[in-house]
DNA sequence: CTGGATCCGGGAAGATACTG
DNA sequence: CAGTATCTTCCCGGATCCAG
């Protein structure tokens, strides 16, 4: 992007992070760690494969991400953000917030990954049973999740792990789950509009806002 | 700008805000209050007029600003934040923490404002002697300027007012009042490196970031 | 397969002149 | 003062191709 050459904070923040694509990228990096070019192009639909690494290159020479050879058996270059590109984080957070009554139902030609949606979560998302053993319920699926973990009252929300079996597994249309954990859908509505919830209903309902669960 | 076609809270942000431009005219307004059309140009240098028409049509209909005719004396539209568009607030001060890191020299050709900087200056300013009598100190003009109102401990900014006359005006080379407030310069270094004082050296003295008073 | 590079058309941004 | 009109420039999007 051309400078705006104004000597102005807010100004030479977007002198750097102001193109077209670059917050996005850093979603996906936010919200699935490390990943290869082909995750992002699969986490950013529509973007051009020649902007995307032109994006990397400025975004690499502003030192807002490093590029990592991976050894065998991954053998592929992973992108990740440094300590400045995750400062972003606050950026990302409030204009996600800010956007959220933005959310209607989606177009016909509106694409959805269910990670998008992981960073809003980490707000909606409680630990209704504190007391119990920690819980994984899964969101989505391995190509495209996202783990929410309920321990001790606690709730954190990751990208997808090999490493635990999750408790529960939910799929639903993207304006559905949404509008479950935003408490505009109660629960039974949610299974009368194509949710599924695979596994443990306990470990489902547990992480569910407030006032929304016990609802069947 | 065109759509990202993501059903994605951040994204659906950026289709409203993401265009080129847009975000600093909202610093402008969130700085400035309500402004004509020719005020706005004067603070974003480098915008051409046929491209301020044009976002300003796009941010109206998105809801972020009204135009109000203004009877005379005024006799001018005014230009003004909606609530939606006042919401923005956090996601402009998130930006401009984000870039504060990036407040090196100047270069040749970079512009600057006073007011660009009142933003910043609200959290780096403090209330030195919460028990005097209220002051205002003035940083640049009445045309491009913005006044420090220390009082009961409370510190703000707000746009130059006529109603009160400030009880210091203060003037300096945009580097050195940068350096001043967030810390890197001593008030005698300034002074030696174009910062003029007109006024009350103590009203000037109370807004002083702590640490930074008593240096000459 | 991954991680790009290259080419091209359309549209947004920039510069300038002009007007009610 | 508050824009519009016009022209140019260049960024973005889409397709295709290619090296390891």
């Amino acid at each position: 992007m051309r400078s705006y050459n104004q000597y102005c904070s807010m100004a030479r923040a977007l002198d750097l992070v102001g193109d077209r694509w670059t917050l996005l990228i850093v979603r996906e990096l936010l919200t699935q760690g490390p990943c290869r070019f082909s995750d992002l192009r699969r986490g950013l639909p529509g973007i051009a494969s020649n902007l995307l690494a032109e994006r990397l290159r400025e975004m690499e020479s502003a030192g807002l991400i490093i590029r990592r050879e991976e050894p065998p058996p991954v053998a592929a270059t992973l992108i990740g953000l440094t300590g400045r590109g995750q400062d972003l984080g606050s950026v990302v957070r409030e204009l996600t917030r800010w956007g959220a009554p933005l959310m209607t139902a989606p177009s016909a030609d509106d694409e959805f990954r269910v990670h998008w949606f992981s960073l809003p979560l980490r707000h909606l998302c409680r630990d209704g049973s504190p007391d119990e053993p920690a819980v994984v319920v899964r969101l989505g699926d391995l190509y495209d999740g996202c783990d929410v973990i309920a321990d001790h009252g606690r709730v954190d929300v990751r990208p997808c792990s090999t490493e635990r079996q999750p408790d529960a597994t939910v799929t639903a249309p993207p304006q559905v789950l949404v509008a479950l954990f935003t408490g505009l859908m109660p629960l039974r509505t949610a299974r009368t509009k194509g949710l599924v919830v695979d596994g443990s209903a306990a470990a489902f309902d547990r992480i569910l806002p407030k006032g929304e669960q016990n609802h069947d």
